[in-house]
DNA sequence: CCAGGACGATACTGAATAGTATCGTTACAG
DNA sequence: CTGTAACGATACTATTCAGTATCGTCCTGG
């Protein structure tokens, strides 16, 4: 009994320690660098542990990769997202939409997407992962809202999944490729203020 | 005169052919692998080269991907684009959007968005190159096409910019990222009348 | 036929790097 | 205090790959 209730935890606590500080030493230098980028050398003296210890906890790069995208992609969206849907209907799809974008626009998310787009290939779960975790999330969120208030509020809905879609690709829109590629920072107030108003225009009535 | 008459244009179509077998042959390789993926042994193999005819072309692996991906941008868009918006309006807007579509998810095109983005970390100017010669061009035409129409047509247009990008970003919209993750192949021929009937729909009155 | 430049084949250098081996040290349980 | 397991430091192997050097061949113009 003692094995498992007392030795045990203590011992993965320690363990669990010196990987969690791998996995976020890993994160920074994965998504400035990409994988080819990055040496697992330079994972190593980021997270300030011998490389000997990386492979230890992961058996080789990729699978350190691995680990540290699928943390990456469960982060992305929090729990209070559903909760905002619950509000009264006329600032529901606004507040959903401010988080949206905000969450869309994060520094750690547009490096995620980057890095998940230029390694998809080598890695095709990797893609499947990340947007299930991340756009499809938020589909499903907005379309089943659509779907319950179909009938009472004032929304020009007959297909809920596309237009929830529709919704959040105006969110998104062309700025979230410039912004990935470099050529502008993330949308100022303003900016976002207009794109919100314009995805409510086009599912409002 | 000779030497500039005749010798040089002689010589430079010998030059030109080999040239254009190693851009070729790059293209395939460098769309496939990606940059760090891509050795250059690979790339002279597949243009049935010498590598030291590749180097004497291009002085550098940097140099030969920033001519292969220059010349992939400067193809995105063909000459015809332009003159699809001359038709009347109400067929107009319908044949761009065909075309856009079938610009956007080409395979080729496919491609090179994705490695654009992977690779707009290490070679800045290329996010703005592949922006300006594809998305933007394609901004530009309906944006000008909306302020020419503005008063005439059945448009609900303010801010012809902004209708020209919430129109083509309806278009593209998730399914281009599922295709880039592989998680789907091209839109069927009924999907895309679906997406362009939206994008229509957001546009006219 | 001849000269010169473009090309091919091959071998090489040097650097980066994934992954391993070894050994000494530290920390914690009993 | 002692044994055990995680950890650190360092050196090492093997491989890949960008870029170069050399030399022989082919093609073209004159």
């Amino acid at each position: 009994m003692s094995v498992f209730s007392e030795a045990l935890p203590l011992r993965d606590t320690r363990l669990d320690a010196k990987r969690s500080a791998i996995i976020k030493g890993a994160k920074e230098v994965f998504l400035r660098n990409g994988f080819a980028g990055t040496s697992m050398d330079a994972v190593a003296a980021k997270a300030r542990a011998s490389k000997m210890t990386v492979y230890r906890h992961f058996g080789s790069k990729e699978a350190l990769f691995a680990g540290v995208i699928t943390e990456l992609c469960q982060q992305i969206v929090g729990d209070e997202f559903e909760e905002m849907l619950k509000r009264p209907p006329a600032e529901a799809l606004r507040a959903f939409a401010e988080k949206m974008v905000a969450i869309v626009f994060a520094p750690e998310t547009l490096e995620l997407h980057r890095i998940v787009i230029a390694e998809s290939r080598r890695f095709p779960e990797l893609g499947r992962m990340f947007y299930q975790s991340g756009p499809e999330i938020c589909i499903k969120v907005l379309s089943d809202y659509f779907t319950r208030n179909r009938i009472s509020a004032q929304l020009r809905v007959d297909n809920a999944r596309r237009a929830a879609e529709e919704f959040l690709e105006l969110l998104r829109g062309y700025a979230h490729l410039r912004v990935i590629l470099g050529l502008e920072k993330a949308p100022s107030r303003r900016e976002i203020e207009i794109r919100i108003d314009a995805a409510l225009r086009h599912v409002l009535r």
